[in-house]
DNA sequence: CTGAAAGCGCTTACAG
DNA sequence: CTGAAAGCGCTTACAG
C-alpha cells in the first residue's frame, strides 16, 4: 500500500507538504506539481482511518430506521445514501425493528466519533441518549434538545384528507392510526383531520391500533385480524359506520384495503380510503391506494444538507417542514 | 473521549495488558478483572479506527446492489444487515443503479481496506476490478476468479413454473424476461424453464426486454409501453397467443399484470403468470403473484457467513446453492 | 512556504 | 505473564 511517506519521497518533498496538497491547503506551485504528479504515479489513495484517527471525521452518515421492509423506509434510505453519495460520504445502515438496543449502539458509535452523523427516525422514546454534542437531523420527530427535524406538512394532509373525502361526499369519517404514540409530527395528521372535519360538520372518530412493527414481521400480524373483528363490528348494522377513512399511513391502508376487499366492501363505492405517504408499487406506476404523498426526495436532500451543515459545526434550523398533496390511487372517488 | 491509556492507568497496568483483555487474549485473572472493572468504570469503548490502523481490520462490510427500491434487494439487504450485526459487523449500503462508477467506487475502498469485504449483487461486467485478495461474496453471479457465488435452485425454480404451468392446463407457454444478460446463475431459469416445456411437447417461447433499470427510477417506463404493445399484438387474433407466461422477477410479473389487467386479460382464466422471487407485499400477508420462492433470509445468512470466513482467510466453497418452492399469489389456477 | 516532529489510539513483537 | 516501545498513516502546531 503506498502511503503519504512514498508519495513525499517520491515528490521529494516532506509528508507535510503533500497532506496539504492532498487537503488542498497552500503550497508553492511547484510543489504542488510535484506532489500531484507522484500521487498519479504511485496511485495513492488517503488512508481515511488514519486520517479519521487524527481529525475524528470519518466521512460516514449512519441512517436509522426502524425498518427497511416498510416501503416508505425503503425509498427514504434510497434517497438519503444517494444524497450523501454525491458529498462523498459513506452510510451505514441500520434497521432497529423497534428495539431500544441496536439505537442506542448506534448512538454510541456517534458519540466516539465512529460515524460523523446519525440521521434517524425513531419512533420510541431517544430522549436520554441524544446529546447536543452529536450531529443529529430526526424525521418526524421532535426531541426537547436542539436535534434538527424534517417533516411534511401533517397537519395539512390530515385536511386535504378530509376535504376530498367530504367533496366527494362522505358523510361519516374515521380516522385510522397505528404505531407509537411518540410520533411527534405525525400526530398532527390526525388533528388536521378531525379540525377539518369538525369544521364541516362532519362526524369523525378515532381508532387506534398500536404498535404496528410486527405488521412487517412475519407475514400474519394481529393487527390483520384486529382489523378484520373491527370492519366486521362496524357492518354490524347491515351497512359500513364509516365510509371514508383516513389512516396514518399506507402501509396501513393497504393492510384496511386488503380487509375490506376480503370482507366484500367495496372501496370507493361503500367506503373511500385516504393513505399518507404516497406510496406507489415498487416506486413506479400507480399509487397503492389514494394518499397523502410526502416529498421523500426532497426530504432526504434537506436532511443530508442538515447533517452536513451540523458536521461543519453550522447552525441549522429546528424544524423544517416540505409540502404535502394529495395523489389518487383509486380508493376514493 | 476515555482511551486504553485511561483504563491501563485506572486498573494500574501497561496498555498492552489491557489491549489483550479487550481482544480476549490471556493475562492473569487477577488483572483482567481490574481491567474489567476499569473498562466498566470508565465506560471505555474501542476506537475502531485506531485499531483499523493497526490491524486493518474495519469491521465493516460493504453491501452494493443495484437497487434498494425492488423489493427483493430491500428484503436480501434487510437479512444482511440483521446477520452482520449479529456477528459484530456493520454494513455499509451502497446503491449502484447499474452504473459502474459507484461499484467501482466500493471495490476500490475494499481494495484498500476501508471495509472489509463486499457482498455484491452486480448484474454488470465487474471481472476487471474484482481481484482475489478482496473477500467479496457475489448473489447469482459467478466470476472466473475465486469468488464465492450465493444463488437457489434457479433451474429447477424453471422447471417448477413450467410443470406448474404445464398441469393445470396451459398449452402455449412464455418465458418473459428483462435485466442484464450476465445474470449468470439466473439465466437457468430460462432454461428449467424450456428444458420442461420441452419435455412435455409443450410449446415454449422467449422474449427478452432487455435491460430494466429504468424501471424502478421514475414511474412510467418503457417496459410498460413495449409489455403493452407485445400483449396487444399477442391478441392480435382474438385470444392470448400464451395462456402461461413465467418471468424472470416478481416486478417483471407485476408490471405483466397490471398491463393485462388494464387490457381486460383474465388472470389466471385466460393465462397464468409465474414470477420468480416470492415477493409479498411489505413482505407479509399473501405473495404478489405466484411465484418461484427464493428463501432471501437463509442466502442473507449463508452470504454473511461466507464473508466471515473469508475475512478470517478461510477456505470456502465457490458455488452456494439453495432450495426454491413455487408459492401460490392467485394468478395460477 | 516548508520541514521535522509530536501525537491520534491502538497492536504487537521484544525483553525481562 | 507483563511492561516499555515502536509503529500503523495521517495532521498540525512549531520553527526556520
Amino acid at each position: 500500500m503506498v502511503t503519504i511517506k512514498d508519495v513525499a519521497q517520491d515528490a521529494g518533498v516532506a509528508v507535510g507538504t503533500v497532506s496539504k496538497v492532498i487537503n488542498g491547503q497552500y503550497v508553492s506551485e511547484k510543489n504542488r506539481m510535484k506532489v500531484e504528479e507522484s500521487v498519479r504515479k504511485l496511485g495513492y489513495q488517503m488512508n481515511f482511518y488514519a486520517r479519521g484517527l487524527k481529525t475524528r471525521n470519518t466521512y460516514t452518515v449512519a441512517a436509522i430506521v426502524p425498518e427497511i421492509l416498510n416501503p416508505f423506509f425503503a425509498i427514504w434510505v434510497y434517497h438519503i445514501e444517494q444524497e450523501l453519495y454525491k458529498n462523498g460520504y459513506k452510510m451505514l445502515l441500520c434497521n432497529t425493528q423497534g428495539t431500544v438496543e441496536k439505537e442506542e449502539h448506534y448512538f454510541r458509535m456517534a458519540a466516539q466519533n465512529k460515524v460523523d452523523g446519525i440521521i434517524c427516525v425513531t419512533y420510541r422514546d431517544a430522549e436520554p441518549y441524544v446529546s447536543e454534542e452529536i450531529p443529529l437531523v430526526s424525521l418526524d420527530r421532535h426531541f426537547e434538545k436542539r436535534v434538527s427535524c424534517i417533516s411534511s406538512d401533517n397537519y395539512l394532509g390530515g385536511e386535504l384528507a378530509a376535504r376530498k373525502m367530504i367533496s366527494t361526499g362522505s358523510k361519516s369519517l374515521l380516522y385510522l392510526r397505528s404505531g407509537s404514540a411518540v410520533s411527534g409530527e405525525t400526530l398532527k395528521r390526525g388533528s388536521g383531520f378531525a379540525d377539518c372535519c369538525k369544521a364541516n360538520g362532519i362526524p369523525c372518530e378515532t381508532v387506534d391500533l398500536g404498535d404496528d412493527f410486527q405488521i412487517f414481521e412475519n407475514g400474519s400480524s394481529s393487527i390483520d385480524d384486529a382489523l378484520c373483528n373491527f370492519l366486521i363490528s362496524c357492518r354490524r348494522t347491515g351497512r359500513m359506520r364509516y365510509d371514508g377513512i383516513y389512516t396514518s399511513t399506507d402501509s396501513l391502508a393497504w393492510v384496511l384495503l386488503t380487509q375490506m376487499r376480503k370482507l366484500g366492501i367495496q372501496v370507493p363505492e361503500e367506503a373511500q380510503i385516504i393513505g399518507h405517504d404516497g406510496l406507489r408499487m415498487m416506486n413506479r406506476g400507480g399509487y397503492m391506494v389514494s394518499s397523502i404523498a410526502q416529498p421523500v426526495e426532497e426530504m432526504a436532500r434537506k436532511s443530508v444538507e442538515m447533517i452536513l451543515k451540523k458536521i461543519r459545526g453550522e447552525e441549522t434550523e429546528i424544524l423544517t417542514i416540505l409540502p404535502v398533496k394529495f395523489v389518487d390511487g383509486g380508493t376514493t372517488r
